[in-house]
DNA sequence: AGCACGCCGACT
DNA sequence: GTCGGCGTGCTC
């Protein structure tokens, strides 16, 4: 019998995977796979994680483990698969994905931590589950029946359960995680929000009661997070609600992962390693022969492109439940405004009288615009000059409540200047508007009205995200205003009129994309409206109401959109018919970037040989400057992300450039151009 | 990444 | 002289 003498250790840094290491006679029996180890690294000791055991080494000068950290693996065999594939796909080191999968009481080789006494997840409240029976629509039905059909078998399936807005895609959930409980196993369910956690939370606790629910995401304390860790790890918690970073839960037995508002951007992790949580929450499916469901309003290009391709089964929920109509939608063309003071007004007539209409009928109103601040664009009408963030050369946006000009890159803050820092003349003037603008606007137009701002600069005062949402609910305001974070699905049934101030907004980021959010974002917001008896109305403000994601929204019309959008990714080459990965560098000195990315360029250029690969570049990013840094970047289009990264590293190990120009790869990037 | 080494210019 | 900024190479 021979001895396990080495191990391959992975470790946080952005190198090559792993790195050989001798086992002293005295730890040889402690050494497993998925364990923690102190490793002794150029001259100081690191945290390195077995990944491989084996007898014998190639390196010369190995040096020996001084340590075992852990009694029991801290990664399953699974979790080490999943690591790997991530660091492979999205171009970072086994190490580095494994990092990531390591919850926050196991951070610096800590083994245990402290519980403290309060870590429950719903304190005071007990809730013991009542399986209540409801009865599902034909649809539903039908849906359920599909999954539950590979539940049963134990098979790896991807659903992409397609549900307009309020057609209850949450019993199709529940009823799928009550098959799972069947077999013993446990589920976790996706959204894309801490924020939204404490109710969806709510929802699963009183449907299956306290003891069977974990919840997992990043805010929670490290006490809590441990306590959690627990119940999931000993088999105890059977759903887990949680936020990304819940893919990551150290399941026992995983039959059922549950990906709701699958098309929310919030999916993609912005750090390394990149991830976005669909594909690797496949992954881990796949591994452990789990069923996954994507459900949304407005699927994402790709998961429907994949169900198109039968890649994924499809599933329609394609009318609301019990009565509840969509809204009807009506488009204002705000170019048709008659102008008040040399200005088009925020608020149209058509949206005012609606609005007047509404707080008549005691009935509330969403008025959302996706744009923070009071004027997004302070220049001097005297000779042009625009007031910009130093750091970032983008407009600064001024914000009433603050009396401050802020930055929203870098969070930058300025005084608004009295006189034009350039020609000295008094003619600063303060366009574009945001929430806080329409706030005001809304308090001179209905001054008897309960008006309250919801986005992210009302948050950091006073009230909460669930205390406004409670106040609004319970009828003591009437008209909430605020930015994206009111689009997601929460229910208020005495909403009948949802007004888009400027649907513009979004559809001019310049972005591939900013089509696809535009139409997904003003659906999820209509959907806001008439989810109580009466019928909603939606009115969508904009310059462009010829373009199809406006036309589109406008009759809820999602399959016309996906034709469309699908043309123009074709015609240009672009997701989901390739896949991209973002090269991009920085650096403070603007000439060393510009000298590397064009270095690189050639290089990646001259590699590619069977021109499989479409490089776009190098070009400076759309925010060029940010924080002081420069950066710039290259596009690399092809249909294979493991030949792109080929390509790429085959290129770094040949390069070698100035430790001025920091270099970051993003593979299927959010945002590009 | 982070650190040591070695090369240069420019200052008490 | 020597301090320090920066490119280069290496980490089992």
């Amino acid at each position: 019998m021979s001895d396990k003498n080495y191990v391959q250790v992975a470790v946080n840094l952005p190198l090559k995977d792993v790195f050989d290491y001798s086992v002293p006679r005295a730890l040889a029996h402690k050494i497993a796979l998925g364990k923690r180890v102190w490793a002794p690294f150029r001259n100081n000791t690191i945290i390195g994680y077995i990944v491989g055991i084996a007898e014998e080494s190639s390196i010369s000068g190995v040096k020996d483990i001084k340590d075992v950290i852990d009694e029991e693996a801290l990664l399953s065999k699974d979790m080490l698969e999943l690591t790997r594939w991530m660091g492979q796909y999205y171009f970072c080191s086994w190490g580095e994905a494994i990092e990531a999968a390591v919850s926050g009481p196991f951070k610096k080789g800590k083994t245990t931590i402290n519980l403290r006494k309060n870590t429950e997840l719903l304190p005071g409240i007990n809730l013991e589950g009542k399986i209540s029976e409801k009865i599902l629509s034909a649809h539903q039905d039908k849906a359920l029946l599909e999954v539950n059909a590979f539940i049963k078998k134990q098979e790896h399936a991807v659903f992409l359960l397609h549900g307009i807005t309020a057609s209850g895609k949450t019993e199709v959930y529940f009823g799928a995680i009550e098959e799972v409980l069947k077999q013993d196993k446990q589920s976790i369910v996706f959204v894309p929000e801490i924020a939204l956690t404490p109710q969806v939370l709510l929802w699963f606790t009183e449907k299956f009661g306290k003891d069977n629910v974990a919840l997992i995401h990043s805010r929670l304390t490290n006490s809590e997070k441990f306590a959690q860790w627990q119940n999931i790890k000993s088999g105890k918690a059977k759903i887990i609600v949680g936020a990304r970073s819940a893919l990551f839960s150290p399941c026992k037995d995983l039959g059922l992962i549950v990906i709701d508002e699958e098309h929310e951007h919030t999916y993609k992790q912005e750090d390394v390693p990149k991830y976005h949580l669909i594909d690797a929450a496949i992954k881990r499916a796949q591994i452990c022969r789990a069923v996954v469901i994507l459900g949304s309003a407005t699927p994402s290009l790709e998961s429907m492109y994949k169900a198109q391709r039968k890649d994924f089964e499809f599933i329609e929920l394609p009318e609301r439940i019990k009565g509840k109509n969509l809204p009807q939608v009506q488009i204002v063309d705000m170019r048709n405004q008659r102008r008040i003071n040399r200005r088009l007004p925020v608020i149209s007539k058509t949206l005012e009288d609606a609005v007047i209409k509404c707080l008549k009928n005691k009935e509330q109103v969403i008025l959302f615009l996706n744009r923070r601040g009071f004027s997004t664009f302070v220049h001097c009408a005297k000779c042009g000059y625009v007031v910009s963030c130093p750091r970032c050369n983008v407009g600064l946006v001024y914000h009433f409540s603050t009396k401050e000009l802020l930055c929203h890159h870098c969070s930058y803050r300025g005084r608004a200047p009295e006189l034009c820092p350039e020609c000295n003349k008094d003619y600063i003037r303060f366009y574009g508007a945001g929430t806080e603008k329409v706030e005001s606007e809304l308090y001179r137009l209905f001054p008897a009205a309960r008006i309250r701002r919801m986005d992210s600069d009302a948050l950091k005062d006073k009230e909460g995200y669930f205390e406004i949402f409670d106040k609004f609910r319970s009828g003591e305001i009437d008209i909430l205003v605020g930015t994206q974070m009111l689009a997601k699905g929460l229910d208020f049934p005495n909403v009948t009129l949802v007004g888009v101030v400027s649907a513009d907004v979004t559809l001019n980021i310049p972005d591939f994309r900013s089509s696809e959010r535009t139409f997904s974002l003003l659906t999820q917001v209509a959907g806001r409206a008439g989810r109580g008896k009466s019928l909603g109305k939606v009115i969508i403000q904009t310059h462009t109401p010829e373009h199809y994601a406006v036309k589109c929204a406008l009759t809820h019309d999602y399959n016309t959109f996906y034709a469309q959008e699908m043309a123009f990714r074709k015609q240009l080459n672009l997701p989901p018919y390739t896949h991209i990965v973002n090269v991009v560098l920085r650096s403070k000195d603007e000439s060393k970037v510009i000298l590397a990315s064009e270095e690189f360029t050639v290089l990646l250029r001259g590699s590619n040989r069977e021109k499989e690969i479409d490089i776009v570049g190098a070009s400076p990013m759309p925010v060029p400057k940010v924080r002081g840094f420069f950066r710039w970047g290259i596009i690399l289009k092809g249909e294979n992300v493991f030949k792109i990264n080929e390509l790429l590293k085959a290129c770094f190990l040949s390069w070698k450039h100035s430790s001025k120009v920091k270099i970051s790869v993003d593979v299927d990037p959010l945002m590009v151009t």
